[in-house]
DNA sequence: TAGATTGTTAATCGATTAACAATC
DNA sequence: TAGATTGTTAATCGATTAACAATC
């Protein structure tokens, strides 16, 4: 078990809100507590790998014979993940995808706020989306800058993310989640993680032929 | 440099998409080689991890003094993750995140169909959306079977996901991209892959904390 | 106690990095 | 030729897996 600063492993990390999901579940059935043998197996992963990721975040750790707590991991991938704290954010691009993001409630159960998002487009300029007011892009420097935000998500085409990027590092945004399939380029002290959707779609499919491919051998 | 059927390791794989979109600004830019030293500066990327990565998937590989060509490179890439190959998916789900995944361009151009959503709102059903047709959801098992088709994305609400994750498999679904915030239970021969926005989102944000924090050490 | 389960230590595996030879 | 660049071979690193001791 694990006191608390000591670093996780970058895999363990991604793993955990595959981890989360599953313990959410087990808690709505009302299960108190469960086994490392038993979460590989319905998580289809090594019953020791397990171990050693729940040994990395768990501050109490399991008990020989009954396992872990459900609650207590639960509490645990939360302080991991930074669900308690809460971050702010903004979107630029209010069309469809912007759109989704707006509407989704996930963001703040995991303690990030959307404070408003932005577009060009003046006719969706000055409406509410889902709580959020939609700014005119002209407004989007002053805001961050004054309330401090960090974070910018770009859900607008290809051909203006680059424009946008740079409009948002100018404004002080220190990390980048990329909706549009460019390379985009920023400074180095810029974080940028790109969410291909496209690009994810095309893994499935790819490992689905590979799976395939596999069956028909045997 | 790589004949083909070899396998590509799984690091490099996911890395690809990323090669792809720097790749496709420099041709656009009317770049017609590009050396590993430039990739990796610009990816910010390892030098020879590069060349290890464009080994693997270059079938001319680079030559000495000039690098490598933009197009081969490209053609490669889109070989290896099958945007020649024509794919169909169906949606379930005609919500925000739906109409967002149904607008999106980026699919078919990666050779990527829906051929269809499903919604069980029948405010929504049979009105076409971005040129796919919302049927009923109990349409669904009878098209999928009939048009063999083996990819399903679930954009429903965490609520309903199990109950339609069951209802793709038992319609013959092979893969499925899972955008519910939900641990879903499949038969061992599904493949899932969860697409976890909030969770990306909290990740990103995680790294900000601490590269802050690492900033503020120096 | 016996047995299920955790946690740790050592071995293996895969991926990254470093050093260097080959090529135009 | 000299120098930039690729490609390969060996060393390192991190993560996974296996074996086993510790605990309730």
């Amino acid at each position: 078990m694990n006191a608390g600063g000591v670093s996780i492993p970058k895999q363990t990390f991604h793993r955990l809100p595959g981890y989360y999901n599953y313990l959410k579940l087990l808690r709505s059935e009302g299960i108190e507590t469960v086994s490392s043998t038993t979460i590989a197996k319905d998580l289809r992963l090594g019953e020791v790998q397990v171990r050693k990721d729940l040994a990395c975040i768990s501050k109490t750790g399991g008990r020989p014979r009954t396992g872990f707590s459900v609650a207590e991991l639960i509490d645990s991938i939360e302080y991991q993940l930074g669900y308690n704290r809460m971050d702010e954010a903004v979107l630029v691009g209010a069309g469809n995808l912007g759109r989704a993001l707006l509407s989704y409630s996930g963001f703040e159960e995991i303690g990030i706020n959307i404070v408003a998002a932005f577009d060009r487009d003046e006719s969706v300029v000055g409406q509410t989306l889902f709580g959020k007011q939609v700014l005119p892009i002209s407004k989007l420097s002053d805001l961050c800058q004054r309330m401090h935000i960090l974070i910018g998500i770009i859900a607008v085409p290809g051909s203006q993310a680059q424009q946008v990027c740079d409009l948002l590092v100018s404004a002080g945004i220190a990390a980048i989640w990329n909706f549009a399939p460019v390379h985009l380029t920023v400074p180095d002290d810029v974080l940028i993680k790109n969410e291909n959707l496209a690009a994810s779609l095309a893994i499935l499919s790819q490992n689905l032929s590979e799976q395939l491919a596999k069956g028909n051998l045997l």
